[in-house]
DNA sequence: TGTAAACTCTATACTTGGTATAGAGTCAAG
DNA sequence: CTTGACTCTATACCAAGTATAGAGTTTACA
């Protein structure tokens, strides 16, 4: 199976394979006498799986590891699990940041309107506030 | 002020506000003799206004519109408000995002204990079972 | 006054996970 | 035999910085 191939039955662009290929994710397969790179079912599957791990935003590192611990079938999965333990971990704080973001935003633009000038825009004076409010406390210091 | 002092008092780093220099979130000041750059107190309040609006998670080029548009105070704040409600969609989009994320990974995650080997890793397993329902849909396919 | 430490300058490379391009070679159909 | 579709490598680009080298400047202290 050729490149462009592979490309349709992943749903992968053919940039993203050779990435993956220069990252040691996927192994350099056969080519061709025309250099063309020839895939096996197999490297199908394990795009497939990689595609996956990314599905799950886990990173090349993340990915990497989990696929050299897969390879030998006889060793502990601890490390498996300790990344997918990390990785949800990671997602929690980030979803917990970003709900207090959304908060704050929400809040900030719930003092403005739509047809106001700039001089008297809600959103900037809540932006302005903060700044101010660290200037005074800079005041304090010095 | 030089701009070891400004970073200080900004608490960025002297590097990220060059940074901010080259992508002309702030205009470039003026130099000492010896080719140092002279910050004045309106560069310190853009900085902190730059820095509240990357908390925000603002991306470079949503603040440059921001700041642009604050620049003229007879015009219409029309434009910050889309900016900011359009940020605000994008993170309620990711929330919901890493939530479904987050449920797919705990609930592949109760699939194993840590002490197994890498052939019965249940977390293994629910990856690749997804490949596998690919590869079933595939097989329909051709 | 000398010198060493601390500061600043520019330019460049690196990070992540790809995407996009140029320029060359290859293959299949008409 | 040529056109179009495909592939190859190498390189540059994106965001939002961070890190470095190598040079020049200023400040503190003896």
């Amino acid at each position: 199976m050729k490149i462009g191939q592979l490309a349709d039955k992943t749903g992968l662009s053919i940039q993203t394979i050779r990435f993956y290929e220069r990252k040691a994710l996927l192994s350099a397969p056969e080519r061709t006498q025309s250099n063309y790179r020839s895939y096996s079912d197999d490297a199908l599957k394990q795009l497939l799986f990689i595609k996956q791990c990314r599905a799950l935003d886990m990173t090349i590192e993340e990915i990497s590891l989990v696929l050299e611990t897969r390879a030998n079938p006889e060793s502990s999965c601890e490390s498996v699990n300790a990344t997918i333990d990390k990785h949800i971990d990671d997602i929690r704080q980030r979803i917990t940041e970003l709900d207090a973001l959304q908060k704050t935003l929400v809040s900030m633009r719930a003092a403005c309107d739509d047809d106001k000038k700039i001089r008297e825009c809600g959103v900037l004076h809540e932006l302005d506030n903060i700044v101010e409010a660290h200037k005074l406390s800079k005041n304090h210091e010095y």
